[in-house]
DNA sequence: TCAAGTACTAACATAAATGTAAGTTATGCG
DNA sequence: CGCATAACTTACATTTATGTTAGTACTTGA
């Protein structure tokens, strides 16, 4: 839970208040948001399905993750009344508008990256663990 | 200072290691550097202009964030030797060449940002305090 | 001599992000 | 009944990011 006052919310506030560029980075900022948009980028995903795609992320910090985005308007959650339940995420229209960035983000890093094959490597990280 | 070895760590290194779009936002997600970018944008600044320029950043975490991005390559430090000391910053080749991916992540907050007046604003962010 | 300016550094303190492990609800299936 | 599955939630723990305060070295100008 947050602070309801600290120099550093007040500080976080005034930024992204007042810088566009800012307000941006802090929608996608998140540890695992560019895998999740990446993936919800192809259509839409159920739960389970995008948790077994990211192997290292935990069920806390994932929901975390898609909550928040949800709330910012970046992606949407439909329930299925179904047993077992089934939840499908998918991106909004908003979301989707991310495209230009997250394709010039990528673009960058593949370009920038230590390492990068410069072949704009789509956020696999769904190996390991 | 950093743990050698953590979860949080070797998740972070997995994305920023794998993930092209990651690994660009973990170079100017910090907390002032868009702010930062901006301003180099125009021109190379001493530091004493720079903090001026930004009120609400302490002298701890404006070092901080000049000397991750000159880690990263973004910008460079150059240090005259008169009294009183004089150090300019500025943004190097790499740092230029976010250009593109400032100004795209600019637009979509200025487009998207809840209270924007569309006009992409620049990081301004020099008032208050 | 004393204050002021510059570009910091050090020691300390707090807030926020991320991670771990176990538990929950509901139902169908053997 | 007992187990499995899906999509979580809860309580707790750790790591990382950010912020506060005071102090440094050097020299010039009053």
């Amino acid at each position: 839970m947050r602070k309801q006052s600290s120099t550093n919310l007040e500080n976080e506030m005034l930024i992204n208040g007042n810088c566009d560029m800012a307000y941006t980075l802090d929608l996608i900022g998140g540890r695992w948001k560019p895998s999740i948009l990446w993936r919800l980028a192809y259509g839409a995903m159920r739960y389970s399905d995008l948790r077994r795609s990211l192997p290292a992320v935990s069920e806390r910090i994932l929901i975390l993750q898609l909550r928040e985005m949800e709330s910012d308007g970046l992606i949407s959650r439909k329930v299925y009344p179904e047993v077992p339940p089934r939840v499908e995420y998918q991106l909004t229209d908003l979301g989707k508008s991310l495209e230009p960035v997250i394709n010039i983000l990528t673009d960058w890093g593949a370009e920038n990256r230590p390492g990068s094959d410069k072949k704009r490597v789509r956020c696999p990280v769904l190996t390991i663990k």
